[in-house]
DNA sequence: TTTAATGCAAAGTGTTTGCACTATA
DNA sequence: TATAGTGCAAACACTTTGCATTAAA
């Protein structure tokens, strides 16, 4: 009997997603190979690209399917090193999202100290005053940048009006 | 025979030290005490308010005076939590400076790609535009603002200049 | 003098690595 | 089919913890 598996099925669709196309080559391009686990890993956060996930979040996810942690790990660590992940860290743990192509990436996160999420700043007005500040402290310093983190630590609208209520 | 030793002397000096006195009072308004060996801990900080240390350096040089790593990681630990110290963390490793008494800090790190040096932006310009910023979120998203961290990736005017010349 | 703080060693985390086996190009 | 990649377990590095001892208020 012939018949295509779940698995199967699942490439295949990672297989049509332009995201996907787009990392493999990279990959590619730097002599790794793109093996099951590593688009296994990879689809995790093309799946939520909204979303911040760590280590234990993914292994979580892959573990069912037979993958190891050290797998997961050294997946990570080449799209780190490939510029395909960015990483950043919250209270001790270190989370990985999606970087894709941007050039000069900002990178603003917002986190809140009552409910603990971790939001994107994505407004475009705030990333823009954000680049000016950037150029302009290249001219004056003479430096080049190339990332920026920024990590906001307060209170969410939220839990600010829930605050008021008490 | 009575005379003090150098610890002796070293403490007595410390204990005219203002900003000294003023975390101390912190620490002890908070229920610890104010021993030999957080006050060693604690001056390496003050000492070198430009340097960032991590436990590495400090027990490095605390080592020598019977002082163990499990007490250098629990002071610490509490200077965090009191909000002396603020931490951060530069390829994997946990960095620490004074934080002393400002109420809504901003700490801006440039951090060269190439020779690796971590360097403080201290640019008043350049943080008061940060600052507008801030309130701009604030009032946009209604959020309340205790913290920003800021990080640069880049290369520093040294490096610049020397892959010019390449 | 009481109780918090320390040093040591042992235990915990999170992450990396060596190696025999497996699967990709 | 050759070689890169994998899973597993062991090793690692960093950090925390339990406990008997010490020292600060």
């Amino acid at each position: 009997m012939s018949g295509k598996g779940v698995d199967d099925v699942e490439k295949i669709n990672d297989y049509k997603n332009e995201d996907f196309l787009l990392i493999k080559d990279v990959i590619e391009d730097n002599g790794y190979k793109m093996t099951t686990q590593r688009r296994e890993v990879l689809m995790q956060f093309i799946r939520n690209k909204e979303e911040h996930l760590n280590v234990e979040k993914i292994y979580d996810i892959v573990k069912p399917k037979g993958i190891g942690v050290s797998t997961v790990y050294r997946s990570i660590n080449i799209f780190v090193d490939l510029g395909i992940l960015k990483e950043f860290r919250v209270d001790n743990t270190n989370y990985y999202e999606l970087k894709m192509y941007a050039k000069k990436p900002l990178h603003i996160h917002f986190k809140c100290e009552k409910c603990r999420k971790i939001k994107d700043i994505t407004d475009k007005e705030v990333i823009f005053k954000y680049l000016r500040i950037n150029n302009l402290l290249e001219k004056e310093y003479n430096t080049e940048i190339n990332d920026v983190d920024i990590m906001f630590h307060g209170l969410c609208s939220n839990c600010i009006d829930k605050n008021n209520i008490n």
